[in-house]
DNA sequence: TTATCCATTTAACAATATTTAACCCGGTTT
DNA sequence: AAACCGGGTTAAATATTGTTAAATGGATAA
């Protein structure tokens, strides 16, 4: 998935800096401007998938700057950041178009989280909906079509052996927790359901034998590994 | 625009009573339920385009009740109404999928302005709105007319193969849940009517076979799942 | 009314997918 | 050493789905 971009317009430097650096490691592109005026020049120069906005800002206020960008776009989603909880800002920001809220002091987990829910919301994600091809070895596996190919042939998996598949490769080279596997595939973690996937741990393995540079390692007591030998 | 169905699942009577009263007069359907397990069960008989739960209910509390729709329709918009400002519920319900909160006691201008801003965002209106023309694969499918297209032959489908085929395409590259496709086309997931409906995906799949990036999965144990693959 | 048509359901049987059981082994604890 | 535990392996038992055809039932035409 390609990243988002997102414009962040704050005027204190401090808070700024941090929401700036934070939602960078978490893999979003972002500019950051320090009041409306600079916010809606940047605006109409780049293509951003999500805006945050503090309220009070010199210049030109977010609630000003809203009004404007909606007359650019009026579908971008828009956070604001309220300095305090005001139902008043509140009310405004929502009646004239935001997409939510976050009352200072707020942690990042929860913007992250609203950030989120918003942008797969937005539609901005539907790029992402293709086939989740994924490689390991000389294996090409394709999770939504079932299919497991190997230099030209192909197996059919069944639901429950392309989930376990599935949840190992993404774990490639770590350790695949027991009782996460369990929970997420049968719902459950129980003695039988547990008996029950190590006899698909011991199909996958049977699939995967044709290529020696692949491997479901057991980790006891923990899970499974599927580790991949590099030449 | 047609109208928006909400689903309300509240076990205050009297909240729950003004909250459909006061929506309905704002122009939206509403079914309310008086706890998790009906919500549910209406969940899966009717199609909405949001739903309003709270958190603190008999039987089935409302992160159960969302945790177990996300696994039917992983993009219907779900607000909480919770009775405290709580940040571990706030984080919880955003963490498993929710779209928004909002707190107790709130004003109805508030919730609706949320409302309106998720519907907006949500694609809503594709639900049930004008042309129900569906394209998949090289196929066109006219659900009002009950026509199905592939390559200039056209195929007339009975009632039953229209909607079972509508669902289907709904959930394109999704799992239809069983017994949510039984609730919505045969009212009723009983014994017999599931294996009626295993009739009609063999039906399906026929019609579908000229085209082969098209198909029809079975999830095992859960339903099924058109898919669509991409050149 | 009866005959006929067609969608849908029910039935019967086949094929698969998944779970459970039984027995094995190696390592660890008592 | 004996008992135990986690896991490996295989096969039988169950559950779920696939497939086909006959039975049902409602609507319509004769």
């Amino acid at each position: 998935m390609s990243k988002y971009k997102l414009l962040i317009v704050e005027d204190d430097p401090n808070l700024g800096q941090i929401l700036k650096e934070y939602l960078e490691i978490k893999g979003f592109e972002t500019d950051l401007c320090r009041d409306g005026e600079e916010g809606l020049e940047a605006y109409k120069k780049e293509e951003y998938h999500a805006c945050l906005f503090d309220i009070m800002m010199p210049k030109m206020d977010g609630f000003t700057l809203l009004e404007k960008i909606r007359k650019i776009d009026r579908d971008i989603p828009v956070i604001f950041l309220t300095a305090k909880s005001m139902k008043e800002d509140t009310l405004h920001g929502l009646r004239i178009g935001a997409d939510d809220y976050i009352t200072k002091p707020f942690s990042m987990e929860e913007l992250l989280l609203r950030l989120n829910n918003i942008l797969k919301r937005s539609g901005a994600s539907e790029i992402e909906s293709g086939s989740d091809e994924m490689k390991f070895g000389d294996f090409e596996f394709d999770y939504t079509q079932r299919m497991l190919n190997f230099k030209g042939n192909t197996t059919k998996l069944t639901t429950k052996e392309a989930e376990l598949l599935k949840l190992l490769v993404q774990n490639k080279n770590k350790t695949l927790d027991r009782s996460m596997a369990l929970n997420r595939i049968w719902k459950d973690d129980s003695y039988f359901n547990a008996r029950s996937m190590d006899v698909y741990i011991a199909k996958l393995r049977k699939m995967l034998k044709p290529d020696d540079t692949v491997q479901i390692l057991t980790v006891h007591g923990e899970g499974f590994k599927l580790i991949e030998l590099k030449e």
